[in-house]
DNA sequence: CGTGTTCTTGATGCCTTTCAAAAAGGGTGG
DNA sequence: CCACCCTTTTTGAAAGGCATCAAGAACACG
C-alpha cells in the first residue's frame, strides 16, 4: 500500500504508436481500427500497486485495457474470503464484464503499480455500432478470459496442492513469455504468497510449504520477486497436463 | 448413454411465438431482433441426454440457445478428472466461446434430453455487422456465463463441502424459478451425484455424505428427481452468503 | 534501527479422500 | 411379472492432505 490512497497520473493517449501492440501476442489491426480505438481511448492512468481499478459492486466501472503491468480478478465473501478468479497482464481487457452486466460482479486490484488505457463505457455500444470488428474482438477477449478462468476452476477443483501452484507458475510463465517478458526462463513474480494462496483456494501456511518443496524439488527458484524456470524438462513434463494458452489474440 | 450414438430430431425454427421468451427472465425483442434471430436460426434440434453438445477440442462447433433442458459445460483432464464448470439451463447460449475462439476448450453435455436452437458460426459475424443489438447480447450472455463460472470458482476455493451443495442447490433453484420450473418450491433436479460432486471439487463419497447430511439437517428433500427447499428460513439465512443471479437477461 | 508485513517452520486436528462393499434403482428379456 | 445386470446411491473404516494455531525469522520501509 502506499500512502496515497488513489495514485493516478494521466497521460496523453497514443494508440498509433502503441509499443505493446507490437508484440507477437497481438493480432495486427487495421488503421480504421487504430484511429477508432485512438478515439475510443480517453485516458490513460497510472494505478499504484495495491489500488482498486474496479471495486466489488461498482455501477460505472469503465472499460481498460491494461497497458503495463499487473492486476487480478477476485470475489470477496462478506466474512473475509477471498478467491482470485484470475490475473491480468498487459494487453488484457479488464471491466468488460463489468460493463456489461452493468454493475460489477467483482473486484480488479492492481498487483503491481500498473498503466490502463480508459474507454469510457458508454462508448462501447458506439463500438458495436460503428466498429463491429472491435466489438468482436472484445467479445473474444471476453471468451479468453472465461476459458482462462475455466482453467483455474479445473484446477482448484481438481488438481492437488502441488499440482496447482506448478500450473498457475507455467502458466503465468508462458503468458509473460507472449509479452516478451521473459529472459533466460526467469520474469519477475509479484505475487504474494497470500495472494498464491488466494488464487489456489489453498491455505496461506500450505501454499508456502509446496511452494518450498518445489523450490526444493528444483521446479524453479525465486528470489527479489523474481523467478526462474530451472529444470525444462520437468516443466515439460509437468506443463503436458495443461493446455496451452491460444496463440494470438486482439487487443483493443 | 443410449444405443444410439447421436439422436437428433430437426424441428422448424418458429422464433416468432417463441414461447421461452415471454417468460420472466427475458427482456422484450423488437420486432427486427425477432425477424434476424428467426432468419439466424436454421435448425432446431433434439439431442438426448448425456450427448455432448459441443465436445473438447471440436473446431467447428455452432451456436446454440438452449431451449428446453439441463446442460452442462466441463472440462477434463487427460486422466480422467472433470471439473463441471457450471450448468446450462433454457434460454441459456451454448457455444458462444468455442465459436469464438474457434476451438472448444471445454465440452457441453446434454444433462437431460435437450431441444437447442442452432445458429451457424459462420453467420455470427453478420449479427455482428447487421445487427449489433443482437451482437451486444452475445457479448453479454458471455459475461453473464463468465459470473457464474466465477460464482462457482469462489464456492470451490472458499466454501466448505456442505456451503458448496447448499450455494449449488440454491442458485438451480433461483435459476429455475426465473424458468417458472418452480411449483411449490420443488423442481426438476436432474443431477446425478457424481455431477454433483464433479461441479463442487468433491469426491463422489464426500459428496453424499453431505448432501445426506443436509437433507437430515432439513434444508431440502430429495425423490424422483425432484427437489424440494423445506426450510424457506433456513434457506434464506444461507442464501444470504450468496450474490443473487442478475434479474433479467436477454435470450437470442 | 524500530516496526509492520511477509515468509517459514513445527505441531495438532479434522475435513475430505480413498478403499471396499453392500443396498437400492432402473431397464431388459424371458 | 420376475430374474438378471448395470448404474447409482449408501455406509463403514482408515489414511492423508490440508487447515488451523502459534511463533520465530527474514524483509521492507521510514
Amino acid at each position: 500500500m502506499l500512502s496515497n490512497p488513489v495514485t493516478r497520473q494521466s497521460l496523453h493517449p497514443w494508440c498509433h504508436a502503441c509499443p505493446l501492440r507490437r508484440k507477437r501476442a497481438f493480432h495486427p489491426k487495421t488503421d480504421a481500427e487504430i484511429a477508432f480505438t485512438a478515439e475510443f481511448k480517453t485516458d490513460h492512468r497510472r494505478i499504484a500497486a495495491g489500488q482498486e481499478i474496479i471495486y466489488p459492486g461498482q455501477a460505472d466501472a469503465e472499460l481498460f485495457t491494461l497497458f503495463a503491468g499487473w492486476a487480478f480478478r477476485y470475489k470477496v465473501m462478506q466474512d473475509g474470503r477471498r478467491q482470485i478468479l484470475n490475473f491480468l497482464l498487459p494487453g488484457d481487457l479488464i471491466g468488460l464484464q463489468a460493463s456489461l452486466l452493468a454493475v460489477a460482479q467483482h473486484g480488479v486490484e492492481a498487483l503491481t503499480d500498473v498503466e490502463v488505457c480508459v474507454f469510457p463505457r458508454r462508448k462501447i455500444w458506439d463500438a458495436f455500432v460503428r466498429m463491429p470488428q472491435l466489438a468482436y474482438e472484445m467479445a473474444w477477449l471476453g471468451s479468453r478470459e472465461e476459458n482462462l478462468t475455466d482453467e483455474n476452476l479445473l484446477s482448484v477443483g481438481q488438481r492437488s496442492a502441488t499440482e496447482r501452484i506448478a500450473s498457475l507458475v507455467i502458466s503465468l510463465y508462458r503468458r509473460a513469455e507472449t509479452l516478451d517478458l521473459v529472459t533466460d526462463r526467469s520474469f519477475d513474480f509479484p505475487l504474494s504468497q497470500q495472494q498464491l494462496a488466494d488464487a489456489l483456494g489453498l491455505s496461506l501456511v500450505h501454499t508456502n510449504k509446496t511452494w518450498a518443496k518445489l523450490r526444493r524439488a528444483g521446479l524453479f527458484t525465486f528470489g527479489n520477486g523474481r523467478l526462474t524456470l530451472e529444470n525444462p524438462r520437468l516443466t515439460e513434463r509437468i506443463a503436458a497436463y495443461f493446455e496451452r494458452d491460444l496463440v494470438e489474440r486482439p487487443i483493443l
